[in-house]
RNA sequence: GUGGGUUUAGCUCAGCAGGUUAGAGCGCCGCUCUGUGGAAGCGGAGGCCGUGGGUUCAAAUCCCAUAAUCCACCCCA
């Protein structure tokens, strides 16, 4: 076995294959997005799917280029060995924004709802629930600034993971304010930690410069004890007039609905579009970082992508794998693949023919496999039990001469004969 | 990019004071079994022990490198 999935990728198995894990299953991920898509779109979203490849640019301005994400992550395509200016995406918001500004979107009744599923690529060391291509849920209403907006996104994300059956997980919720509040609270940090620079963490150190707000999240214990000392505001102190009383106004409606969540003032967004509402879904059982999935207000999108005024949008996005190990991890089963209603065996070459063209009339109306070749008694049953059948039916001689199918129910053991022309009547 | 663990049959693993034809369980294929199931017994296929070097009379076993994999850091879903 010489070839090999590329490094951090990973190959969704059907049930029942060697080395199957179970929250790994290839119909998990039709179980998640079939349950996304009955939430979101009773909610009114749409279904909308984009390129997995995109522009550089795209990327580049989209989610920043100061990010980790652009900086080292990317995945480029490149066409006859030239590098074709694109790369595979690393997240969706971009991508949905640029759709909806390329294709007159707005011309649809606003404020829009979109959703999507599929493949993001990362090209990272993977760890627990972290992979080079991983799949991502994800949700954007586009064309409001409204809290009732923020609330209703936030709930549907919510709801999404009570149609799941997860019990564990939590909203941390915070707010990263308008642009120019986000600034001075990042020359806020500046200053207080400048002085204390020598005493910092090297990864702080770097923080300092690039994006102070990560400091006080750190896990290094030295940075920990640090700001224990020091007394340091949080951003929610920095929140002007109008990002205040939005994310207040966010807050009453969440609790008015009777969804649970917390404040974490330390939430920092890592895409440099975000505005106001931002927050965080956690679960301890997905590994290090526990973030299921994130999401934000990203009003300074639209403009960072070209458009002459201002476009308003909220979403947020579920990492699929992510919410497949939450699952396992609270014990919760996923839902098992369909079952043969029916498996169908000639004991003899002489009713092989019979036995397909029967197996193939019947699927209109359920899931019928057939044997390829004539089987012995033992192994009809044995192949059938393998498929999960529900139904084993056979023909020998004595059936072919009467035209008639012998069945056996493997889960109630119920025996009997029908006419071939009545099989439908059985399933 | 940094650090640690792991890598032997399809799967899960044993074997590693270096010693001659490399093992188990499960799975797979066949037979016992020529009309009614999950069993049992017997038999069989399947590994250049991740890859490349080195030490040695001799390497799955010791050393070095490299890759993959898992976990953690960074960062993110």
């Amino acid at each position: 076995m010489s070839v090999k999935r590329p490094k951090g990728t990973q190959d969704f198995l059907p049930a029942g294959s060697p080395g199957f894990s179970p929250e790994f299953g290839a119909s998990n991920l039709n179980f998640l997005t079939a349950t996304a898509q009955q939430v979101l779109e009773r909610a009114g979203a749409k279904l909308i799917f984009t390129p997995v490849f995109e522009e550089a640019e795209l990327v580049k301005r989209g989610v920043g280029d100061s990010t980790d994400i652009v900086r080292k992550e990317q995945f480029t395509v490149s066409h006859h060995g030239d590098h074709g200016g694109y790369i595979l995406r690393p997240e969706g918001t971009a991508s949905l924004m640029r759709a909806y500004m390329e294709n007159g979107l707005k011309q649809l009744p606003l404020p829009l709802k979109l959703w999507t599923h599929g493949p993001m690529f990362r090209a990272e060391r993977h760890q627990k629930g972290r992979y080079r291509q991983f799949h991502q849920l994800d949700y954007e209403i586009i064309g409001s600034d409204a809290a009732l907006v923020d609330a209703e996104a936030i709930a549907l994300m919510w709801n999404v993971i009570e149609a799941l059956g997860l019990k564990h997980a939590r909203i941390k919720l915070g707010s990263i304010g308008d642009a120019a509040d986000r600034e001075r609270y990042n020359a806020y940090l500046r200053e207080r930690f400048t002085p204390l620079y020598d005493q910092l963490s090297p990864d702080s150190q770097d923080r300092l410069t690039r994006n102070p707000m990560r400091i006080l999240d750190s896990k290094a214990p030295v940075d920990q004890e640090l700001i224990a000392d020091m007394n340091i505001q949080p951003m929610l102190d920095f929140l002007g007039e109008e990002a205040a009383a939005h994310f207040a106004e966010v807050q009453r409606t969440l609790h008015a609905w009777g969804i649970p969540f917390d404040i974490d003032p330390t939430i920092v967004r890592g895409l440099d579009y975000y505005r106001r509402t931002a927050w965080e879904l956690h679960h301890e059982g997905v590994g290090a970082k526990s973030a299921l999935g994130g999401g934000g207000r990203y009003d300074g999108l639209a403009q960072a992508l070209g458009a002459k005024d201002p476009i308003p949008g909220i979403g947020w996005a579920l990492g699929v794998e992510r919410l497949l190990i939450a699952m396992q991890d609270e014990g919760l089963t996923f839902p098992a693949p369909p079952r043969p209603a029916l498996f169908l065996a000639a004991l003899d070459a002489d009713q092989l023919a019979v036995t397909a063209e029967l197996a193939l009339g019947l699927r209109h109306l359920a899931q019928v496999e057939f044997a390829y070749r004539p089987l012995k008694m033992k192994q009809i049953f044995s192949e059938a039990e393998r498929r999960n059948a529900v139904w084993v039916g056979f023909l020998g001689s004595d059936e072919a001469a009467s035209q008639t199918v012998s069945l056996k129910n493997l889960d109630t053991g119920e025996q009997r004969v029908v006419a071939q022309a009545a099989l439908a009547d059985v399933l």
